[in-house]
DNA sequence: TTTTGCACTATACACTTGTATATACACACG
DNA sequence: CGTGTGTATATACAAGTGTATAGTGCAAAA
């Protein structure tokens, strides 16, 4: 059998007005990589065939697999940033900053578009692009929380030691218990949230305490 | 062409007494690691052609690429340990137990298999008894600091607050920090190295402080 | 010696992959 | 009415994939 099979028939049966998105060729490489697959292991032609659409028609949308998976990324950061902000200013003084924030960040990964779970189980592995992409979410994360770090010394007159080290250190920690918490049964995460939280109060506490003993000298 | 090819040659052009180990298939296998690709990139025959077998030779040796990968981790893991307990042994007084540790973790990103690379890199991603192969060694790690820790608490009278979730926070994150490390060239690891030992003396100081501070009450 | 077992190879098959080429259909503008 | 222009399609090809089947050659056991 040395020429094409007939049929590579649509996933979605349903009779579509012909125009497809970009966003549709996503959704249908994220319902791909719901397992444990990697970006890396998808095929232009298989992504193509979930989305109902010709191999060939995948070029008019992205150049690449991994043009694609760049995209997924963009999109997970933006939608993270966007609930973050979110969690932030309903800040209501009943709970804590940092769980709060914690919270929102754990939420997301079952949010309608599972993209931050894409974005935590291949920060390390892809194209350059890809990590730059990645990378980029990562300092966002970092920025936000350092800006708040200071600002927060300013109101409290507890000073952070390091304030960018600090964040940096809060960011990767928040990004790893993630990756670990989005392979777990749902009511399973309240633990990796609660341990997530004191995690974080250590590096503050050991921030502030540090920064009081550089002064002191 | 709907036939072979003749030439699948050995990479090794060498004239090899024939038996190949499992750790040649091995070695073969991380050379195509080297640059970005993950190993569920990886194709058997890829590796069969890079360790100079026939495809189907590589059955007799693993069930699976699969199953390549979970060995290479188990080595990954092996080796680390060595190194850290090594580390620990000549933790001569001149220099902090930490950045010692944090040194040896990193020098063995460019050991001579660089499967710790390769460890860092596709920790949450692969299959079910690659991750359980994965954590199994972040575990380890986690628990035989947490001993130096509570150790220590008998010897300085610092307690730590909450040991178990100190080594967890500090392992995870001197291994994201290897992570990031393991992308840069060598020259501009040493920063990497600052950051990590700063971050871990953060989560000390903290779990430290916060024991005081439970204790007062 | 013959036999047996093992490590490896060669060939083949059915299948998937990325992409080149050509073509069909819809809609906007002259 | 053309006539593009953009978006989808089908067909095809060369190359790569996992693996089934059938050897080949060589060392130890009989």
């Amino acid at each position: 059998m040395n020429s094409e099979k007939k049929i590579e028939t649509a996933a979605s049966a349903g009779k579509r007005k012909k125009p497809i998105t970009a966003q549709d060729l996503m959704n249908a490489a994220v319902k791909l990589l719901d397992s444990h697959r990697s970006v890396s292991s998808l095929s232009l032609r298989e992504i193509a065939r979930a989305a109902g659409i010709a191999p060939n028609s995948f070029y008019r949308h992205f150049r690449d697999v991994d043009d694609l998976a760049v995209a997924l990324i963009d999109q997970a950061g933006r939608s993270l940033r966007g609930v973050i902000r979110e969690a932030r200013q309903r800040l209501s003084l009943e709970r804590s900053a940092i769980r709060t924030s914690v919270e929102a960040f754990m939420e997301q990964l079952d949010a309608e578009q599972k993209t931050l779970h894409i974005l935590l189980r291949e920060m390390s592995i892809g194209s350059p692009a890809f990590r730059q992409a990645v990378d980029r979410e990562l300092r966002f994360f970092e920025d936000e929380l350092c800006e708040e770090l200071t600002r927060m010394a300013k109101v409290t007159g507890h000073a952070t030691y390091e304030p960018a080290l600090a964040s940096k250190a809060i960011t990767r920690l928040v990004f790893t218990m993630g990756a670990a918490a989005a392979d777990l049964p749902p009511e399973e995460r309240g633990q990796i949230i609660d341990e997530t939280v004191v995690m974080i109060k250590m590096i503050m506490e050991g921030a502030q305490s540090l920064a009081k003993r550089a002064a002191e000298k």
